[in-house]
RNA sequence: UCCCCAGUAGCUCAGUCGGCAGAGCGAGUGGCUGUUAACCACUAAGUCCGCGGUUCGAGUCCGUGCUGGGGAGCCA
């Protein structure tokens, strides 16, 4: 007989007089003639509830069952007699798969987030982390299928890479050398010796790879994982994080808005509609506003403005900022919560960023003082995309990469796609686990991935 | 990297003015019971984060290091 899951068993019409099920024990109660046990097996958040009779033949064994145990049980599924749940196991056999020692760190009760860090290898073992990592499943099929569904071919882009991409941040280095690159007296990097001939690095993003492919395929997006060296220590930071990074042919900075605005959109609808008992769980126990959060995404128009208004806006406010604003300088975190926290109180996309603040490849408007970046800012999070149109044009994009300190001799295949029937084209990035906290309400980073990487961290 | 806060039983925490190390939960044992993070009783469980200092005496005060959290920067 085959395992049935426990999210199957508990949506059944009809009672089933045999059934197999496997999991683990999350609790077990005595009573006079039998025994409790509830059940989870991940495959949802409910756990089932079996009543294990005291003439089962190991009786006194299954009395010995202890939390955390792995268990099989053959038996029929019956409407419960008791109060809180509609179906139950009356169990025929129960097999005992292994029994976890009382030293198991799991207890019936709530955990710390920071004390669940420090056995990450257990907490999806946890109603909250089982149904964090359920979403996080559903979300990463639901950006699949949003982009299938439009049309967009789904590309690869390298991880391990020669150039470092926009300079977005410190770069990991990726060698075989023992000791790293080894100095030779004139101290020299001898990266010639080394496995690519060249320095290496893994891929902070992979948009340039996905523009080749968009002025090729049409529409395109990246999802895989990039890597920051940064020594960032916040909530919101991690060296190792999921990227997804839409790159569309023939689509200039509205048509990137929109899409952006659209996807947002879809996958919060779909997750409603996919995993209401999960959301609802975050949004009971980890954040009361989630729901309402989540309806106002859906629901309402992301606000537009140009950054030039969003600057007048944060000049015009009695609220005090730690940072000063003025034109020309990039919105500090206060001030892109302040935007659409406090004053527009839903996502703000803030377009036209001056040039000065944002790198070679975004295209240069007709002012020759802003580019055609767009950042979305939503509630809660701040930053969670952050795209552009790109310049098509060759002679202006080597003008800017000349003007950023970028060599242009290193990106010569990047200049090739603006010789070779160039287009206009616009992406975006999307920090994957940053949509994570958004549709969870979780607010550390470190609490939607599996086995999160932060300067010093890397037990798991 | 900078600023602020914290570190006491397996977990969550209290510990007053510097004077014998505590509670709840969990675990173990026993009892009771169609129970719902059951209930009742008993038992075990401590490098008070490390190092140094002040003091007759330090969980408590001082210095320093480490770890964790929050905020900032960098960014997604």
């Amino acid at each position: 007989m085959n395992r049935t899951k426990i999210n199957i068993l508990l949506k059944a019409a009809a009672p089933d007089d045999n059934v197999l099920l496997k999991g683990w024990v999350r609790t077990r109660r005595d009573s006079k003639d039998f025994s409790f046990m509830e059940i989870n097996d991940g495959s949802c958040l409910k756990n089932i509830q079996v009543i294990a009779d005291s003439d089962l033949n190991n009786y006194e064994a299954v009395k010995k069952i202890t939390t955390g145990s792995a268990v099989a049980v053959t038996g029929s599924l019956i409407e419960s007699p008791g109060r809180g749940q509609k179906w139950e196991i009356k169990a025929q056999n129960v097999e005992i798969i292994s029994i976890a020692p009382d030293s198991y760190p799991l207890q019936k009760k709530r955990h710390t987030d920071e004390f669940l860090r420090t056995i990450a290898h257990l907490r999806p073992r946890t109603n909250k982390y089982g149904a964090g990592f359920r979403i996080r499943s559903e979300l990463s099929f639901a950006i699949h299928r949003f982009f299938k569904e439009k049309g967009f071919k789904y590309i690869h882009s390298p991880i391990i890479t020669g150039s470092d991409c926009e300079g977005a941040g410190e770069l990991f280095r990726v060698t075989t050398f023992d000791r790293g690159v080894p100095q030779s007296q004139e101290k020299q990097p001898g990266y010639t010796e080394d496995f690519f001939g060249a320095e290496t690095y893994l891929t902070v993003s992979g948009q340039l790879a996905a523009e080749m492919f968009a002025l090729a395929l049409g529409d395109v997006y990246t999802f895989g994982p990039t890597f920051r060296a940064e020594n960032s220590n916040t909530r919101r930071h991690v060296a190792e994080f999921w990227m997804v990074e839409p790159e569309m042919a023939f689509c200039d900075i509205n048509g990137n808005m929109d899409l952006g605005e659209e996807m947002i959109k879809y996958l919060v609808a779909c997750l409603l509609e996919e995993c209401p008992e999960d959301i609802e769980l975050f949004a009971r126990f980890v954040d009361k506003k989630l729901m309402a959060v989540l309806d106002n995404i859906v629901k309402s128009d992301f606000v537009r403005i140009d950054y030039a208004e969003a600057i007048d806006i944060l000049k015009k406010t009695k609220r005090k900022f730690e940072f000063p604003v003025k034109f020309g300088t990039d919105l500090q975190t206060e001030h892109e919560r302040f935007l659409t926290e406090h004053y527009f109180k839903k996502p703000v996309i803030v377009i036209n960023y001056p040039k000065t603040i944002k790198p070679f490849y975004m295209r240069l408007n007709d002012d020759d003082r802003t580019v055609a970046a767009m950042d979305v800012l939503v509630p809660g999070i701040g930053e969670i995309i952050g795209g552009s149109q790109r310049e098509e044009r060759f002679d202006v994009l080597q003008a800017r990469m000349q003007a950023t300190g970028v060599d242009p001799q290193n990106y010569w295949w990047y200049l090739d796609s603006r010789k070779y029937g160039t287009a206009p084209h616009s992406g975006f990035g999307l920090g994957f686990e940053r949509l994570l906290m958004l549709v969870t309400g979780i607010s550390n980073i470190r609490d939607v991935i599996p086995f999160p990487r932060t300067p010093g961290n890397i037990e798991f």
